[in-house]
DNA sequence: CATGGTAAG
DNA sequence: CTTATCATG
């Protein structure tokens, strides 16, 4: 078997004091991917940037305390890349390729957007270039007998089922039209890849993974499910179990975002 | 008796919710001087920005989140001005005069400098456009029979017993020669002005008012005497005790500062 | 509502 | 070390 699992840490200092430490050393991962990380590798606590027992790979933000991913795995991986080719966006912490025997994983950050401002056109700049990159990936991978998981903050809900208030969210960024539709291109003939936990769940309303830290949004369950597992066909069809590890309370969260673990049966 | 207390709150929010307000409850001062109120009024709870059974007039900086000072007089003022004629500081949340029956108190708050960099010029500016306004400002008040009590954070600690550390300091803002000398000056012949605490305590230590949060500057007492009651002399032959309300430990601090509280012989 | 940077103290 | 503002989320 082999387990992935994927967090949104909303700053990996303050995560590990409220407990991402606890939860890394009880996962059963192989694979973990974090996304907002938001710290210099230099400025995390040892035991963080190299925990006992893993391989760990950090694509920091050029800005200070900025995205930043990374990906933790229990074996070495024989390459790692980071950004996807772009020159406006390699330095940007968004993504980071990690080469697993017969998989490659990638941890990826896509930025949040905000309507009527310029990080919206920046994210729909980004998803302009990583798209392409997804097909060569898949294609490339595909030519050398790989499967590819990208596992992340994709900051887009893509369906009704997706978010809790979609009514009240159809202007907002992260559940526009274009966003979903771009969505629709990389879950399509297009892209290639495959939703892995909507597809183990296609009824399920959610699974929600990240709720707001305004008002009470935890408690209420107001969330979005905007952390995936994006795989290619063949690694998404052998996947046996999807959690999100939803903390028990308020008290116990150490993110706004959840982890999304995946189980998938050996090849 | 009239009593008049005087602290810098190092941001009268954070200050509120560490107990402040219940420390002015408790006060038996007439007027309260404060500085480094750090917020617009409109920011500011009603309780603390009327309090019940005071007249509150605030002085905010025109950059939000800076300076500030405010009066607090148990009788309602006959005036009260902001600024002192000063174009460049006016609007800099420093100064602002209280007219009461017989004496005009301040709340000042002098810039905190620092060597070497442009503030330590802004602070010498100051203090050369404050000087001539303390002497008119005497002269003024003694034509109308009036005191002058000029109250505050003047970021300066006059001679070595005024820090615990002067050797180590003898290089910094705050203990500047230059400093010291200007501070001669306004308590000499020329600004005619009496440090009203060291004239009732000439030989102490201290009594020092501000304790860095750095290190264990508040544990070891490594304070420096920087908050004053600077009165004209007929104010000042009045003054009976004068106490620093030290808070009993580090929980139950409210600022670095600590209140400056002196009595006054009625006329 | 929370993170982290930064300026100021 | 602590207060704020700010940009980001």
């Amino acid at each position: 078997m082999f387990t992935v699992s994927t967090v949104n840490v909303n700053g990996l200092r303050a995560a590990d004091r409220k407990g991402y430490r606890a939860w890394l050393a009880g996962t059963d991962a192989d694979v973990v991917c974090l996304q907002e990380v938001r710290a210099e590798p230099e400025q995390l606590a040892p035991e963080v940037l190299n925990p006992e027992g893993w391989h760990a790979h950090w694509a920091p933000a050029a800005a200070k305390g900025r995205a930043g991913v990374a990906v933790l795995s229990r074996t070495a991986p024989d390459a790692v890349r980071i950004g996807f080719g772009s020159a406006g966006f390699d330095a940007s912490g968004r993504w980071l390729e990690v080469d697993l025997p017969d998989v490659t994983v990638v941890s990826l950050y896509l930025p949040s957007g905000e309507v009527d401002t310029d990080r919206q056109e920046e994210k729909e700049r980004f998803m302009a270039e990583l798209l392409p990159h997804l097909v060569d990936l898949r294609k490339r991978s595909a030519d050398e007998g790989r499967e590819v998981l990208v596992c992340g903050d994709w900051n887009i809900a893509h369906r009704e089922a997706d978010l809790r208030n979609w009514r009240a969210n159809r202007k907002k960024a992260g559940f526009l039209p274009e966003e979903r539709a771009w969505l629709d291109r990389v879950l399509g003939d297009e892209g290639g890849y495959t939703d892995v936990v909507r597809a183990l769940h296609p009824e399920a309303e959610g699974p929600y993974s990240w709720w707001s830290y305004r008002g009470r949004a935890f408690d209420n369950d107001a969330g979005w499910r905007i952390d995936y597992h994006v795989a290619t066909a063949g690694l998404a069809g052998r996947a046996v179990e999807a959690r999100v590890e939803r903390a028990e309370d308020h008290a116990s969260r150490w993110s706004d975002h959840a982890p999304v673990t995946v189980r998938y049966a050996d090849a």
